[in-house]
DNA sequence: TACTATATTGCAATACGCGCAACACGGAGC
DNA sequence: GCTCCGTGTTGCGCGTATTGCAATATAGTA
């Protein structure tokens, strides 16, 4: 029996629907069939009564709720204990892109080295494309990263800012008269410049997909900073999110179109994998920026 | 965090000695230094302080300790309760050959009858090679049969009763001139009835290796009880365990030899898979095969 | 009767824990 | 001082367990 499977028949419990419960644990519906019925094995007594339709907690079910309420609370007690006993220490590796480092990560190491001096902190920079890479490895216990549309698995996300995907055009004049189509700019027409990958490719890739639209791709980049210095260039519009066009040295050499198609916002967020956020150190920090999501992002 | 591991921890606190330990939990002593390297990593405090030559508990180990003791007991308190609740009921297979159910068994399962009425008993028989296998698989959730001498994985065992691997001849004449060795009889000579695989067979392949024998087998047999009849027709001396040689009806014509290697004793026990037990059903017979080893065997 | 909502199961992919064997490291014996 | 032994750890391949996806089963509902 693992703590886990406590914490996953609570929300069960708590929830009394298969499909929501899942969704609360990051799991596959299937997955939570099972752990609960290995449960229901390992105590030789169904724990809930379940017809389709309702789910409901048997009688059994509800004596092992207490226990397991009283376990989960007091194994997560000691957890604090020891470590606020042998104080925090470590270390703590985060990947992220410049552009994060500048602006979203200061508050967040700056709260983190303050509360917990011992732990020694390692900052890497790099590509977006590479963190959930190295993540997903263990190289790294952080990264900040993109969110992707369906996560599961091993990576657990957290959301911390939201920003917009703003289209944007050179300043000069040749490509100004944009091509437009029900007032937004003629993507079959007007030329792009887009990321190799990564989500925001992906998001315009699908938006382009579902209007059955083939964009005229003027260039392939790799990186937010260089799709801007592209675009600066004139080779075509592109997409990039808010938060870096504002940390760009070219913002002013740019110019934002409001004649653009919606795209979902980008959510950035923290990103590890379940096996480091066991780690005390991982989890201190992922707390904290669980307290401060909604953070104040310097621009 | 899994209660096996605390109990691992816990027999790691008590003995202080990772080999030890290991043996303890059935485990190689790799995996054993890696729980307990997990647990550490966990609560992000080193559990023990080892210099490779002493093992100790650090305070923080020492603390641990004791909220490890009090989990482990609650969750075993806890799952009693819910049975007795619910009391026991469900299907217990058991696998065994025709010896044992009658000599080990009757009474094991009269205890197991009287104390949970509510189980459907499902009694096999059949040949002990196929016992393993069937536990393996999960087909059925008990078997009896011989300790190999090295267990690990999947499987657990229950040791039962020793009884010790006895070699005998036809009573006929013809080859009671058995050729002698250092006041045993000399295997590179004597014919052999050997069953073709299982525990007798490995150990007296082993202790022929050792010496570096090469023996003179007459044939090879399948169960104990073929071989008996095979010695009886006079086709070479054999080994069988004393226990099943005792409830045969061949007993009395064929002798024991007592100028005979000794070899091992032969150790029957219950065998199940860690799976199968798990199940609370599977669970009351083992231990009620606990509290009675030493049991009282019907000869 | 068809349709929807929801739990479960078959199956393939994956991850995780395990054992084996090699290694690291410190003490003991010569 | 060097080797040998005892003991804990690490590299690596393997097998099992767990997961997710898709298909299925089964009510309730229009």
């Amino acid at each position: 029996m693992d703590i886990r499977h406590l914490e996953i028949f609570l929300t069960l419990a708590e929830l009394r629907h298969f499909g929501r419960a899942s969704q609360a644990c990051n799991l596959s519906p299937s997955a939570l069939t099972r752990t609960i019925q290995r449960l229901e094995e390992e105590l030789g007594q169904p724990l809930f009564i379940r017809d389709n339709r309702r789910v409901a907690l048997s009688a059994v079910g509800e004596r092992f709720r207490a226990y397991a309420r009283r376990t989960v609370q007091e194994w997560h007690a000691m957890r604090g204990t020891l470590q606020r006993e042998g104080d925090l220490s470590g270390t703590l590796s985060i990947y992220a892109s410049v552009t994060a480092v500048y602006s979203l990560l200061p508050r967040l190491l700056e709260a983190f080295r303050s509360a917990y001096r011992e732990v020694q902190l390692e900052l890497r920079t790099g590509v977006a494309e590479q963190a959930v890479a190295l993540v997903q490895s263990g190289e790294i216990d952080l990264a900040v990263a993109a969110l992707p549309d369906r996560y599961r698995g091993q990576l657990q996300f957290l959301p911390i800012i939201n920003t917009p995907l703003l289209f944007i055009a050179p300043l000069q004049n040749d490509i100004t008269d944009l091509p437009l189509r029900d007032g937004t700019i003629d993507l079959s027409r007007a030329p792009l410049v887009v990321p190799q990958r990564g989500l925001s490719r992906r998001r315009l890739d699908q938006w382009l997909k579902e209007r059955r639209i083939t964009p005229n791709i003027s260039s392939e980049v790799s990186g937010n900073e260089a799709l801007i210095a592209m675009v600066r260039l004139g080779c075509g519009i592109g997409i990039v999110p808010e938060l870096v066009l504002a940390r760009s040295p070219f913002r002013e050499e740019v110019r934002i179109l409001d004649t653009a198609p919606d795209l979902d916002p980008y959510v950035v967020g923290l990103c590890s994998n379940k096996r480091n956020l066991q780690r005390p150190v991982v989890q201190a920090f992922w707390q904290l920026a669980v307290e401060r999501s909604g953070v104040k992002v310097d621009l």
